[in-house]
RNA sequence: CGCGGGGUGGAGCAGUUCGGUAGCUCGCCGGGCUCAUAACCCGGAGGUCGUAGGUUCAAAUCCUGCCUCCGCAA
């Protein structure tokens, strides 16, 4: 079947790199418009676009389906549209552009944790276990029936963007394991049943940790918030991201902020009583450092905010 | 021309406002103490202070260009 392959992200790029690799046909792909990145506001085509230009494939940009684009669509004849983390929400006019239909690879367990941000919510949230889904796409954000799934551990200490890794290898293995069932036409699809959570776009503000929160969930959010945005807290008023940190037991734990130095490792007081265990950090105008490296300039009494 | 911060021995920092040849924490090497140690004590090596030029009797410090890293904002 000729397919049509929409996505951004470079995590969408690793997937549609490996269903080139087993073979699919993917004959155009659709992703957001170029945008400007980094500090000097550079014009850049996101990773799918990057990867399909390398693979010679005809790629449509576009941050909305309008009646041109989905035009565009059509022209190529596709069959079949498979979605990773595309990031724009299809009318019904595109829903209809595609025969087969459409099919989104999601990073939950539908329907817990609808929306964009799936991994980090699952993390956050202290889910001990999540999974990929790959549905057919329907007019609302995530709820259309469900082609096939597959559930993974989250490992203790894993943040966000080692599990995504991990999710989206998973994925390539289910979407090479359900692509021919639609090819075939044999297939069923089931409507999503269980509990209904929403997992909505991260904004900055989300990753600012609170001392007065206890360890574990200070810990959580440092691992939902890495890669991205990565979770921050305020040293002498400058912003200073923490990459890694470890809830940990200790008898005696600092004030709420305050850092101590013990044993060579580099705590930090939470709430109730609890200590987090800083272990990557980068301060603001620096490189990341180990949380030790880090405290030895600061040889004075260091107050985390 | 989006706003802003930084580049100082191997690592992390101070010193720059008020120019006068470099300091702290850690690491490293050697020695000591100890049953022993990541602990403690003593000693040591290691720096063109990002780079090019300017001002000056004298520049890490003042001025200008350049390279480079990063935070915020998009």
């Amino acid at each position: 079947m000729r397919i049509l392959f929409a996505g951004t992200p470079s995590t969408a790029a690793n997937v549609l790199d490996g269903l080139l690799a087993s073979g699919h046909e993917i004959v155009a792909v659709l992703t957001r418009e170029d945008a400007v990145t980094g500090r000097k506001k550079v014009l850049t085509p996101s990773p799918v676009a990057a990867l399909a230009k390398n693979k010679g494939i005809p790629t449509i940009k576009a941050n909305k389906l309008t009646a041109e684009v989905i035009e565009d669509i059509r022209s190529h004849k596709v069959d079949l549209a498979v979605v990773v983390a595309y990031g724009v929400i299809l009318r019904q006019e595109a829903l209809d552009a595609i025969p087969a239909g459409w099919f989104n690879l999601h990073f939950s367990l539908l329907p817990k944790w609808r929306g964009a941000a799936p991994v980090q919510a699952a993390i956050s949230a202290g889910d001990s276990e999540t999974g990929i889904t790959l549905f057919r796409i329907d007019l609302g954000l995530d709820t259309g029936p469900v082609l096939g799934s597959t559930k993974t551990v989250i490992e203790p200490g894993e943040n966000a963007g080692e599990l995504l890794n991990r999710l989206s290898l998973l994925g390539l293995t289910l979407l090479n394991q359900e692509l021919p069932r639609l090819y075939s036409g044999v297939f069923e699809l089931i409507p999503q049943a269980g509990e209904v959570t929403l997992a909505p776009k991260i904004i900055r503000s989300d990753a600012k940790i609170h001392f007065v929160e206890k360890a574990k969930n200070v810990e959580l959010l440092v691992r939902a918030m890495n890669p991205e945005p990565m979770a921050w807290c305020l040293l002498n008023g400058e912003p200073m991201r923490v990459l890694e940190a470890h809830a940990v037991e200790l008898s005696s734990s600092p004030e709420p902020g305050h850092v101590a130095l013990q044993d060579d490792r580099v705590f930090v007081g939470c709430g109730q009583g609890t200590t987090l265990e800083l272990v990557l950090v980068q301060p603001a105008s620096r490189t990341v450092m180990s949380a030790k490296a880090w405290f030895n300039g600061h040889s004075e009494r260091v107050i985390l905010e």
